[in-house]
DNA sequence: GATTTAATGGACGGATTGGTCTAATAAAGG
DNA sequence: CCTTTATTAGACCAATCCGTCCATTAAATC
């Protein structure tokens, strides 16, 4: 019970053949990803076919099939590592002790609109791109988007929560609600900046989350949600 | 001068063969538009092929073609259907003068939630899918798209203008801007309630816009955006 | 009925789809 | 060197893609 020891303690294992090399550093791998990436945000997923992929990552259909059991598998790996991506942009900005919390809200949407200039607004959010070809998707996709926002949205929170808590937003604001609305709006604004070739999208929307939040007569409550007349 | 006359005064001209019955009427385009809405609002361009939709319609291929140049083509000509049908539901909405402007824009989220609902929440807004597949698109569709949410937008201002005239929303807002806000994030919503299968982003973008626009301190205005510092 | 045009019907075609398969190469331990 | 495993390389496959083609049927005028 040594050298055949189980997988499950997998440090000290002098295993046969040729080492897996480190799981997710393979290049062909990470070239995938990243051509991946660039053109589902761009295309989505039906429309982009994995020869399209092999020959912008330079990598033959061997190496693919051998990373990644099938395009869904696929798709879904991009997910988490656009989330990856994504996160440590939100957790830099959001963050960011050395900012008010509403201010590092504008830091995100800012970095946001720069990113997608950069692109000449050409390429959308993966996650967006997904969940409109989701009747198109195998079932497992829904979850992981799910997910995503979820994530996302649990951040946008607790950023509230503080900006709340230091009175940048008054008390009758609930910052669950806000987290989700932001997050609902910011995703057409992404899908119209895409679709007009330009920020202002994005802008206007931020300008209105941030209106809406700020300065706000004490006596307007987003929480009280219609209780019924 | 007077039997074949110029296609240009096409009232009084007894042709040669059979006539081009309604140029809309025909019973296999009709179909085809149909199964074209149902299916590109629940899975996107890129992924309906034309086949499927031939299948659906119960149309031979000829026909399709017979009546449609390409794919695309047929593609543009579902997004004035679309437009058609929801511009009606709109106007129906927005113009119905017993009700209290900013009541006749409940009148239409909620209709459009039940209308989501109706189909399980499986499809969403033609217009948003394919503006989110515009990267794999030709060119004209973005032309299309834009213009018809300008169409909705336009809309959309006016009733807010009756809104703001009739003291309902404060004078300091912008219509224009309210508008264009509100299409940014209602797509964002419909995209949301499609990939989650249910009403909630539907109802809390709707909730969160009409509480940004009802009762607010006339201090805080939309208008002014962002002078530099 | 002959002619002309509209519309249907579907076989067919070349290109592309996602995916499989096998051979070759690489890198490690024995 | 031999074995074992990882990875690359790309030929190949059945299915589907969008679109063309032509023969047939339908409906009108002459």
């Amino acid at each position: 019970m040594t050298t055949t020891g189980s997988p499950l303690t997998s440090t000290d294992k002098p295993r046969r053949g040729r080492p897996r090399g480190a799981p997710e550093a393979s290049e062909a791998r990470q070239k995938l990803i990243r051509a991946g990436l660039e053109h589902l945000t761009e295309k989505g997923y039906s429309a982009v076919g994995v020869d399209e992929l092999l020959k912008a990552a330079g990598v033959p259909k061997g190496s693919f099939y051998h990373h990644f059991k099938s395009k869904a598998d696929f798709g879904l790996t991009l997910v988490t590592a656009y989330n990856d991506y994504f996160v440590e942009l939100l957790d830099r900005a959001f963050l960011d002790e050395a900012r008010a919390p509403l201010d590092r809200l504008r830091v995100f949407t800012d970095a946001a609109a720069e990113g997608m200039a950069r692109h000449g607004f050409r390429r959308g959010c993966l996650v967006g791109n997904l969940g409109q070809e989701m009747g198109a998707l195998p079932d497992d996709f829904r979850a992981a988007l799910t997910g995503v926002l979820e994530g996302w949205q649990t951040r946008t929170t607790r950023l509230l929560r503080e900006a709340q808590a230091q009175g940048q937003i008054g008390p009758d604001l609930d910052p669950e609600a806000l987290a989700e609305t932001f997050w609902i709006g910011w995703e057409g604004a992404v899908l119209r900046a895409k679709l007009e070739l330009r920020p202002e999208p994005l802008h206007r929307f931020a300008a209105t989350f941030f209106c809406l939040i700020e300065n706000r007569s004490p006596t307007i409550t987003q929480k009280a949600e219609r209780t019924q007349p």
